[in-house]
RNA sequence: AGGCCCGUAGCUCAACUGGCAGAGCAGCCGACUCCAAAUCGGCAGGUUGGGGGUUCGAAUCCUCCCGGGCCUGCCA
């Protein structure tokens, strides 16, 4: 059997790439709703995962908060047990192949089809500027799936518009010019959803503002705070069972990080109508902490050069597998040849 | 390349003919609450995009610069 994904002669197991924008501090959404499964398909996949700071840039940014960002980033990853013996962890701007491929990829890719992301029209929405990159962003992301022939995506629901983008991209390629790139799936891991704590009816998110998500590295009492100040409602409701948005909520970080027993009781307490949120609020930000801290003693340990060197080392594989895609696509499309 | 419009608190905007830079929301503190929300009370928030000029006095008028939007033209 010829694999697509073969570029990567050590092994037939599929190849997963992933990308991260440096939004700076990972927060606990993150980690449960992507990051722990990114975790957990190193031990099952090759994968590629990057630090897709050339995203970043397609919206107003600040230079040194981008680099500052990028390298917490790869502290925050490696803090969670990504492990650079397992997996490619890089950032995506040390490895040029991904521009080029997505310059090429353009030349595939229907104006339409671009005008059609519901993302574009979300960020460009309200923005005095809306750049041209916002608008390629897909074909960017679309190059670094390709640029390694990953045929498995672990994405969020909202991504999946872009993977299918990324699948009518790589067909249209390999009718034009032969077969190239494998058709990315989408990986859908168990939809997580973790709500901001302030508004519970809207995704955790760093941009809503502080009150709004709990790092991974956050402070004990800034944990107990946030939880504390989580919106809930007037009481159970044992007649419906049916939680309110922040209720479950906790329930959720609950689940998430306590022992099944307490987990129950509190569900027992809930549906007996004698649940006070009080001591469910105590409960979530005591095994929230105790989850989150030996994420936070393994990111105090890293050293920012250690990590550098990872990243460097990361940027080197990855380079190595991309630059052949490029070699082979760079032929297929007809260019380069004649000035060798 | 030419024309028109805009830039005020984190956000949305107000400020007469040139006369003390303000409100709502967001934020912070407190009361209430099992914890919260809502509500109520309080606090804080500014190089009016930047430089120069006119004036007793400029957010307001003039000028240049920066940034943004719309229209027309030119080139490919």
């Amino acid at each position: 059997m010829i694999g697509f994904g073969s570029s990567d002669v050590s092994s037939m197991t599929a190849i997963v790439f992933s990308g991260l924008q440096p939004t700076g501090t990972l927060h606990i959404g993150n980690y449960f709703g992507a990051v722990q499964n990114f975790v957990k398909l190193q031990t099952q996949y090759k994968c590629y995962y990057a630090i897709v700071d050339y995203h970043a840039i397609t919206v107003e940014h600040d230079p040194e908060e981008l680099r500052r960002n990028t390298l917490e980033m790869g502290m925050d990853l490696l803090a969670c047990g990504l492990d650079p013996r397992q997996c490619v962890l890089f950032v995506q701007s040390q490895v040029p192949e991904h521009t080029e491929l997505a310059w090429i990829l353009s030349a595939v890719t229907s104006y339409g089809d671009l005008q059609r992301m519901t993302q574009f029209k979300e960020k460009g929405e309200g923005q005095e500027f809306v750049s041209c990159g916002l608008f390629t962003y897909p074909v960017l992301q679309a190059a670094d799936i390709l640029a390694y022939k990953a045929s498995k995506v672990p994405v969020g629901e909202d991504q999946v518009q872009h993977i299918e983008l990324t699948r009518r991209i790589a067909r249209r390629f390999n009718s034009r010019f032969g077969e190239t790139f494998p058709e990315p799936e989408v990986l859908l891991s168990e939809a997580l959803r973790i709500m901001s704590p302030a508004e519970p009816t809207r995704k955790m998110s760093k941009s809503l503002g502080p009150k709004h998500y709990i790092a991974i590295t956050e402070s004990e009492d800034s944990i107990r705070e946030k939880i504390k100040t989580a919106v809930t409602d007037i009481g159970p409701r044992p007649d419906t069972n049916e939680k309110s948005p922040g209720v479950a909520n906790l329930f959720l970080l609950l689940k998430l990080t306590a022992p099944k027993e307490i987990y129950d009781q509190f569900e027992d307490d809930y549906a007996r109508g004698v649940l006070k949120y009080e001591p469910l609020k105590r409960a979530v930000a005591d095994y929230l902490v105790k989850t989150l801290e030996p994420i936070r003693a393994r990111r105090a340990q890293l050293k920012e050069a250690e990590v550098r060197e990872i990243l460097i080392e990361g940027a080197r594989t990855a380079r190595a597998v991309a630059r052949r895609t490029l070699e082979e696509v760079r032929e297929r499309i007809g260019v380069g040849r004649v000035v060798l």
